[in-house]
DNA sequence: AAATTTTAGATGTTTATACATCAAATGTCT
DNA sequence: AGACATTTGATGTATAAACATCTAAAATTT
């Protein structure tokens, strides 16, 4: 269903408003359709998020600052999300020499093995996409977003 | 800054991956700034979500159900959501005659008033879009998007 | 070097989402 | 009509985001 459909809108003052509203509603969907995936592996997609940062590591440990910068979500907090990998054995604190206020996060043996088979299951949805967007409609699509990330200070 | 720039990711499996990421950050920026906008008047953009619709009413009553099908977040908990704006005295829940189990919500006086205001505030943010994105091109990254959203079932 | 400021991370509280369950009212089927 | 199913909304619980505050460590200033 359009996300006009969706919200049940008739008309919109502008198609920038209607582009807001719909980006915001397309999110949405993403991460339902995300959540889904990730559910019958007890990995919510913003737990994924960290994974997938540190599967990028490869094993090199990286700290948990660095981590938060490279969230989609900027404001999650990833101090607790990281406790809920850590209570579930997937990831490992280490003390970081080089900075004592700094706490380093690895992936464990069952860390990695799982990440790898969400990998997966996430690259498989990823690929369907390109049944839906041509490479050249969804450069053109991020440029368009992008313009307005790269507006906010 | 891009979301490349902003996830630090050097490289993408994809460019359909990569807008999806895009989608979710933008969304994510997006409701941080309406936050902000609203925050000032003790409104979320959740909250706001629902004193739109309402205002779309025109004073008509709407049922929770009918509220929730308009919401951006099809999961938002309206029913809660309602009970703060309740609890400001924003709107007045009333019994719907025609069906018993209907509640049926409308905004009073000094919902109507708050409403205008925020609306104001949001309206001036949209229109400020217009010198972001070209018409043309906020339609062509809606009609993207919307292939998607259709997609789903 | 001592004082001050900044940074990194943890943690407490409020708000919202995700998901399950419940009760009451309505709809449907036989 | 009576039995059964569905719909509507409320509510309980877990997860996550938003925001403030706190401690320790490091960086900067004087």
């Amino acid at each position: 269903m359009k996300t006009s459909e969706a919200l049940q809108m008739a008309s919109f003052a502008s198609p920038q408003e209607q582009l807001v509203l719909t980006v915001l509603h397309t999110a949405s969907g993403l991460l339902s359709k995300h959540r889904m995936l990730l559910k019958p592996h007890g990995i919510t997609p913003e737990q994924f998020n960290i994974l997938r940062i540190l599967r990028g590591q490869k094993g090199k440990p990286i700290a948990l600052r660095d981590i938060s910068n490279r969230m989609i979500d900027k404001n999650s907090n990833t101090s607790r999300l990281v406790d809920k990998l850590l209570a579930k054995g997937l990831v490992q604190r280490e003390a970081c020499p080089a900075d004592r206020r700094r706490v380093d996060i690895v992936l464990t043996a069952s860390g990695q093995q799982i990440t790898e088979a969400l990998k997966n299951i996430m690259d498989r949805e990823m690929s369907s996409l390109e049944d839906v967007w041509s490479q050249e409609e969804a450069r053109a699509a991020i440029e368009v977003l992008d313009r307005w990330n790269e507006q906010q200070y």
